[in-house]
DNA sequence: GTCAATTCACATGAAAGAGACCACGGTCTAGTG
DNA sequence: CTAGACCGTGGTCTCTTTCATGTGAATTGACGA
C-alpha cells in the first residue's frame, strides 16, 4: 500500500448514516496498523462549521492549526497561507497526508470548488509528500456541479451510504440502550417508537441516540425509573423545540425583526403571506423601533434563509398579472410560538 | 373561443462597498548603558 | 542603542446595497371561426 499512489476518495450518503464514524474508524485503523507515526497522518475538516472552514482562507488555515503550524484568523493574503502550508507539509516529511472533507458539498457551495482544484495540485508540488483527500457529503448532486477535472480526480474511489431503515436503527439503539442503561429501563417498544421517529428522518442514526438520551432525561428528572414511550414522545418535542428557539435567539437584529413581521402577519391571517406583506410590516417595524431598514432584496434572502432553516414553510409561485412572490407559512408549532415571540418582543424591546 | 404578447412583483445573480478585524513592516519614543 | 509602542498599508470576512436580468401565469387584445 506504501509507496504507491493513493487515490482520493467520495463518500456520499445523507446524515446520520455512520459515514463520518466509519471514516473515523478506518483512519484509526490504518494509524495503528502504521507503526512509525511518521508515515501517515490523517486530518479531520468538517466544512460544514462557520467561522471553522467555510472560505478556503480558513479551510487551509485549519489545516495549518492541525498539523502544527499556526496562522492568524485573517489578515493574511490567501496565497501566503497556501505557501506555508506546503511548507510545514515538507518540514514535516510524512509520507502521506489524508485530509478527511466532511460536508464538503457547504463548502463548494459558499466558495467554489477552486480551492479543490488547488489542494489536488498541491501533490505536484510536494515532493516528499502525498496527499490524498476524502471528500464527504451529503448531497448527491454535488458531484454534477464541480469542475470535471476536480471530478474525476476526486472521485477515483466512490462509496455510497445508504440510510439506516427502522430495523437497523432497532439494532443500534438497543446496542447503546445496553450500554448507559440498566437492564429494563428501557423496553422494546421505546425503541421501536424512537427508531420509528428517526426513520421517519431519513434515517438518522444520531438523531435516534439524541431522541433516546433526552428521553432518558426526562424520564430521570420525574423520577420513573423506566423510560415509556410518551417520554419519547416528549423527548422528540423538546428536541424540536430547542432547535428552534436556540435559532430565533441566536438570530441577528434583522432576522429576528423579519421573523416578528412574518409571525405576527400570519397570526391574523391563516392564508399564506407574500413577500411584499412581510417587508410592508417590516417597514413599519422598523420604523416604529429605530432600527435601520433594509432593502427588499436584502429581506428577500433572509426570507430565503429562514425557509432553509425550516422556520417557514416558502414556496414562489407566480399570481399571474400579479406577479410572481414567495408564498409564506409559518412552520413554528404552536407551543413553541408563544415563547419564540416572547424571546424576539424582549430582544427587539418592542 | 384561441393564441401570442404583455405585464406584474418579485426572484435570483453578480459585483461592489462599508466596516470590523488582523498581520506585517517601518517609524517613533523612552529607557538603558 | 535597542525594545516596545504606534502607525499605515494591505489583506480577509460579513453584511449589505446597487444594478441587472429572469420568470410563470393572469390578463389583454388581436384574430379568425
Amino acid at each position: 500500500m506504501l509507496g504507491q499512489k493513493t487515490s482520493n476518495i467520495f463518500i456520499y450518503g445523507k446524515t446520520g448514516t455512520g459515514k463520518t464514524l466509519s471514516v473515523q474508524h478506518v483512519a484509526d485503523e490504518l494509524l495503528k496498523r502504521s507503526k512509525d507515526s511518521k508515515i501517515l497522518r490523517v486530518e479531520y475538516i468538517n466544512c460544514k462549521l462557520k467561522k471553522v472552514a467555510d472560505t478556503e482562507y480558513r479551510i487551509f488555515a485549519e489545516l495549518i492549526k492541525k498539523v502544527g503550524g499556526d496562522v492568524p484568523a485573517t489578515g493574511l493574503p490567501t496565497d501566503q497561507v497556501y505557501k506555508r502550508f506546503i511548507e510545514i507539509i515538507e518540514k514535516n516529511e510524512e509520507k502521506l497526508l489524508i485530509v478527511v472533507l466532511d460536508e464538503i458539498d457547504q463548502a463548494v457551495k459558499k466558495i467554489n470548488d477552486d480551492f479543490l482544484y488547488n489542494l489536488m495540485r498541491l501533490n505536484s508540488e510536494l515532493s516528499k509528500t502525498q496527499i490524498s483527500i476524502i471528500g464527504i457529503s451529503n448531497d448527491v448532486k454535488f458531484l454534477e456541479m464541480i469542475d470535471p477535472r476536480v471530478k474525476s480526480s476526486l472521485s477515483e474511489e466512490e462509496m455510497i451510504f445508504n440510510p439506516y431503515n427502522a430495523t437497523q436503527l432497532q439494532d443500534i439503539l438497543k446496542k447503546r440502550a445496553e450500554e448507559s442503561f440498566k437492564p429494563g429501563v428501557v423496553s422494546e417498544g421505546v425503541i421501536a417508537k424512537c427508531a420509528a421517529y428517526a426513520a421517519r428522518e431519513h434515517g438518522d442514526a444520531r438523531r435516534a441516540l439524541d431522541l433516546l438520551r433526552v428521553a432518558g432525561e426526562i424520564a430521570e428528572r420525574s423520577s420513573n425509573p423506566r423510560i415509556e414511550i410518551k417520554h419519547i414522545d416528549e423527548a422528540n418535542d423538546k428536541v424540536e423545540r430547542d432547535k428552534i428557539l436556540d435559532i430565533v435567539e441566536k438570530a441577528t437584529r434583522q432576522f429576528q425583526l423579519v421573523l416578528y413581521a412574518i409571525i405576527s402577519l400570519s397570526n391574523n391571517n391563516n392564508e399564506g403571506i407574500f413577500t411584499g406583506d412581510v417587508y410592508n410590516f417590516y417597514s413599519e417595524v422598523c420604523k416604529k423601533v429605530n432600527f435601520e431598514i433594509l432593502t427588499q432584496r436584502r429581506v428577500g434572502d433572509i426570507i430565503a434563509e429562514f425557509d432553509m432553516l425550516g422556520l417557514i414553510n416558502a414556496r414562489v409561485i407566480s399570481k399571474g398579472r400579479q406577479g410572481r412572490t414567495r408564498e409564506i407559512r409559518l412552520d413554528i408549532p404552536d407551543n413553541v410560538l408563544k415563547k419564540s415571540k416572547d424571546i424576539l418582543l424582549e430582544s427587539l424591546g418592542i
